[in-house]
DNA sequence: GTACAGATTGAG
DNA sequence: TCAATCTGTACT
């Protein structure tokens, strides 16, 4: 079983596939964060509390825990870690791959004011368009861990569900990501914690890319 | 039983 | 800056 950090670095760059009647969804991973229980003061298994709510997070690796958060915002997370272990990975941030055959169609007629570049694997096929700015708007569907739930309609009806046999979400190999490109830095919205968690840089994030969640 | 903060977001 | 909206936890 690969450590929890490692994990977390690695899923940048993968492809998050949700399957939603006859069509997919497919968003790649740019952002995720650590949590490493029960010594992580962040994490919502601190001191090896367990609860109906976070349970999911001390499965095996490769189970989804997914909870609620200000009463609205479902947090999509990827159990690490040995049974029994409560570690986990927070999905934060998707690159939209699946809209870009629409977004693709409609940018011909459009100045290209950004000079980022965006996979398409719509129909198997992979190809690199120009994205404008209006483009990076409709674009910015998953840029945060509650928007890509909503994008992906991920809520508790998937809780504790396995990631490599579900038939509705699936992750696949995506882009491979150079040690270079990847960011690591502090985890977000987690000072309560105090210090010594809360300095930890267990967020990890692609660099440069445009669809990270804002700071 | 009641009070309250929280791994967020988007509108004003 | 703040409201929306709900669950676990720590109190009374």
């Amino acid at each position: 079983m690969r450590p929890t950090l490692i994990v977390a670095k690695d899923l940048l760059g993968k492809y998050l596939v949700r399957k939603v009647g006859h069509k997919k969804l497919v968003g790649k991973i740019v952002e995720t964060e650590a949590y490493i229980g029960p010594e992580d003061k962040a994490s919502h298994a601190y001191k090896g509390k367990i609860t109906e709510r976070n349970k999911a997070e001390y499965l095996e690796g490769g189970y989804i825990y997914i909870y609620l958060v200000y009463g609205m915002y479902w947090q999509f997370n990827i159990s690490t870690g040995k049974a029994g272990r409560p570690e986990c990975v927070l999905i934060r941030a998707l690159e939209p791959i699946s809209l870009t055959k629409k977004i693709k169609n409609r940018s011909t007629k459009q100045k290209v004011l950004c000079s980022a570049e965006h996979t398409n694997v719509c129909s198997g096929q992979i190809s690199k368009i120009k994205i404008t700015n209006q483009n990076l708007k409709t674009l910015k569907l998953a840029n945060g861990p509650g928007k890509l739930c909503r994008w992906m309609k991920l809520d508790k009806s998937f809780y504790g569900e396995d990631l490599t046999k579900s038939k509705r979400i699936w992750l696949e190999q995506g882009e491979k990501i150079k040690p270079s490109q990847i960011v690591a830095s502090k985890r977000i919205g987690i000072d309560y914690a105090g210090p010594k968690w809360s300095a930890k840089k267990w967020r990890f994030y692609i660099k440069g890319n445009k669809f990270v969640s804002k700071k």
